[in-house]
DNA sequence: TGAAAATTAATTGTCGACAATTATACTTAA
DNA sequence: TTAAGTATAATTGTCGACAATTAATTTTCA
């Protein structure tokens, strides 16, 4: 489940390695959500001086891991519902765009490989069907190609290195396995068609279905606890 | 022109107020794109330390308007034409989508206000024809007030505190004056009527087309340009 | 007792210096 | 003369200390 941006070299400076662990225990949960961020406490225990460590948090804040205010100081970003929400629809804009610019930009190459790596995913699901993990696997493999397929630099910076992290985090707090796994599946089956076709329109619009689909699901699943909780306080 | 997200606050910190000096200097062309850029330089230049300064230059690189390599430095970003129309199929998911959720969530204030704005431009393009300043002037506030209409956090970050500012360097760079005045003029006409009502699948649709106008009118500028290159090599 | 003001403590912003890495210039050998 | 290797210089990364701002505590007065 890598999807930095491959053309970036990999972390050497002491502060990208700080970089790397904070932002791994940002998105699954170690530095707790919405708690405030103390640098002289965190360049302590990373035992590291504070300029380094704020060069590391110049980089969480790069893709909103955290956020921070003028002389007074960070905060891990909060998860809320909205905030999922918007980034929902965020990523149907982006990752649509970038469907339809794999569908005009990949070559044939990197199409037979995605229509290879769908494949090898089926006869995984066969093999263990139920087991989402694999699924969440292929999910993010699969979305991460089709960005790459952009060939859009703009695209790629935007969401491999900015959002893409916050919605790893947004799994991981909320406890989201991949819900959908069986219509997911088709769902890109008919994506790489498309791509395959070289119709961007198509390719495009059922990318943004793909996407709202996740979004709707997730409204569902809250509407459903709000009414769960609702009828346990009568 | 300012396109600021009036959520945040003014600058008070003077690695903030460096960061704008700088953000000018490069949107406007005084600081070369591509160019390399010495710490030890700028920091006497603006009479900081460089700590200060690489404070700042944090923030020009979330703006994507330097890029920086580990232990090697900084350059000024680099204007293709490529990154032009990049550019703008970014901006052509991400303010579709903007525009979108303004249909859906702008407030009737907001919507008046708007036309409001719209037929005072209508009065000062009558007055002034041909000044393409002022059409450039109603154009930004136009479309900024559309990205604030979505009530999209994300979004907003994305847009405003992100991509405008590259928007502007290569308006700057390439001397873009609002080339289309006449005619952006109607398109905006129609995306504020499908706002009001609250046609979000209409308005995402007009201002696709509006952006990716502009777009078609930069690359047959660029083919005419190349065109009579080659026929003065001839 | 409660609230406002003043003082203290802690945190963030800025600075200059040193260490590590990269780029440049020079020397040497083929 | 050119190429490779070495030594020098310059640049970036990291560190600890001080200044400025903000938060917490105490004091004072109504």
């Amino acid at each position: 489940m890598f999807l930095q941006n491959p053309t970036k070299q990999a972390a050497i400076t002491t502060a990208d390695k700080v970089f790397e662990q904070l932002q791994h225990a940002i998105v699954e949960g170690d530095m707790t959500a919405g708690s405030k961020i103390s640098e002289p406490e965190l360049a302590k225990r990373y035992e590291i001086s504070r300029s380094t460590l704020r060069e590391a948090l110049n980089r969480l804040e790069k893709c909103h891991l955290i956020e921070r205010k003028a002389n007074v100081g960070s905060r891990v970003v909060d998860c809320t519902i909205e905030g999922l929400l918007e980034l929902y629809i965020t990523r149907e804009a982006l990752e649509g765009m970038a469907c339809r610019q794999a569908a005009l930009n990949m070559t044939d190459e990197e199409i037979a490989y995605m229509q290879d790596m769908l494949a090898k995913h089926a006869g995984d699901k066969a093999l263990q069907d139920g087991i989402a993990y694999y699924q969440e696997e292929g999910d993010v493999d699969f979305h991460y190609k089709v960005i790459l397929g952009s060939h859009n630099q703009q695209l790629i910076n935007l969401i491999c290195d900015q959002l893409y992290h916050l919605v790893r985090m947004y799994r991981c707090q909320f406890g989201m396995y991949s819900p959908r796994a069986t219509r997911a599946f088709t769902e890109h089956s008919n994506i790489i068609q498309a791509i395959c076709d070289r119709d961007g329109e198509l390719a495009e619009l059922l990318m943004r279905r793909h996407i709202a689909a996740s979004r709707k699901n997730i409204e569902n699943k809250i509407a459903l606890q709000k009414a769960t909780q609702k009828s346990e306080e009568l």
